[in-house]
DNA sequence: CCGCTTTATGCAACTAGTTGCATAAGCGTG
DNA sequence: CACGCTTATGCAACTAGTTGCATAAAGCGG
């Protein structure tokens, strides 16, 4: 139950419309928290319904007209209530250790490709993030609320950095093992 | 859909029943692919369905009986394409960071004890991983298939230690911060 | 041999997230 | 002004994962 709260979060930084929330989702708080178009504009009206939000009514409201929402108070409370309870951490899911482990059965046939690619990408993630700290964190930013901020995109920075060079030794790995085949075929019992 | 290639990983490794199964993901495996009993029974249902695993015929075949499967040649292929295939890696899904974002606007009350906790959880984690590799990978055991396996125990041991380094961190900033409370409180427009 | 706990399997309902598509207004251009 | 493109909102169906509970056999203690 993270997205409401994302959301919340979202909007009280800054009042938006579903799109732009969409947008945002794509940027910052889509770091470690990604949603699409469709979730967003359900969990709207659902906030809205539970009267956690509003939309500003300024704008006319019609089909193909931007709709802007803001944080009531109740919204507010409720953010800080989740922010403050205890949660416990969810275990990891990752599909490339999968994938490693499935390679140490079937053979590493393939994988070493998708592995540098994977690398790639993530130094890609990771030049963005600089790019951000740079722009959004200046020498000077340093209030309570940049600090949290920061720390958060920091932790997206050191990420990135640790599976670049987790791949990196990964990789190593797979130049020094017997080439890219199958290691074994054990008996296959047929019926 | 990575839980059935999991499972037949897993039954490469070693024949098994539902509940062997069940309880090798909450060691091994688990460490990146977590499921539940009900998971893995309708996963193996499905898997049987499909033609890539059969039950092992032994043992008779009753409700509270155990019930073992083994992988068929379809199973082992259809595990080695989905290996080979290239993948997308999915974006992390991190509740904490979403809870250190919000503290930004709501203020930090209460977090700080949950940080704290979890830095023990991670650090206690490690340790039970550093425990399996003394125990799993001794200075000889190093076999194409040990070395791939131990990679991937390394990127859970590397992980745990990421995240136990940053929590102290993320600790130490903490510290640094103008005391747990509301950073401020903007005009809450009221209807 | 009766009840209690443990082991093992499984169904049903629910929550969260994804995918595909529909609708409608605004905007530019021939 | 008719057409197509972009922006914006949204429904419906699907997939994956979680939660709660049911069932059944085996082992064990009195």
């Amino acid at each position: 139950m993270s997205l409401p709260h994302a959301i919340l979060t979202a909007l009280l930084e800054k009042p938006s419309s579903g799109l732009e929330l969409t947008r945002r989702f794509d940027k910052s708080i889509g770091y470690f928290w990604s949603a699409t178009h469709q979730q967003i504009y359900r969990e709207l009206g659902k906030l809205e319904a539970q009267g956690l939000i509003r939309a500003l009514p300024s704008e006319q409201p019609a089909r193909g007209q931007k709709k802007a929402y803001e944080v009531l108070p109740a919204g507010r409370d409720e953010l800080a209530r989740w922010t403050a309870a205890s949660q416990d951490p969810k275990p990891h899911r990752d599909v490339m250790l999968l994938r490693l482990r499935a390679a140490a059965v079937v053979g590493t046939a393939g994988l070493e490709a998708d592995l540098r690619r994977h690398r790639e990408l993530h130094e890609r993630q990771l030049a963005k993030y600089l790019e951000i700290e740079q722009r959004d964190f200046p020498p000077g930013k340093d209030g309570p609320e940049d600090r949290l901020r920061h720390l958060v995109l920091r932790a997206g920075i050191d990420l990135e950095t640790f599976w670049t060079q987790w791949l990196d030794h990964a990789l190593s790995e797979f130049a020094r093992l017997p080439d890219a085949g199958e290691p074994r075929r054990p008996g296959v019992r047929e019926a």
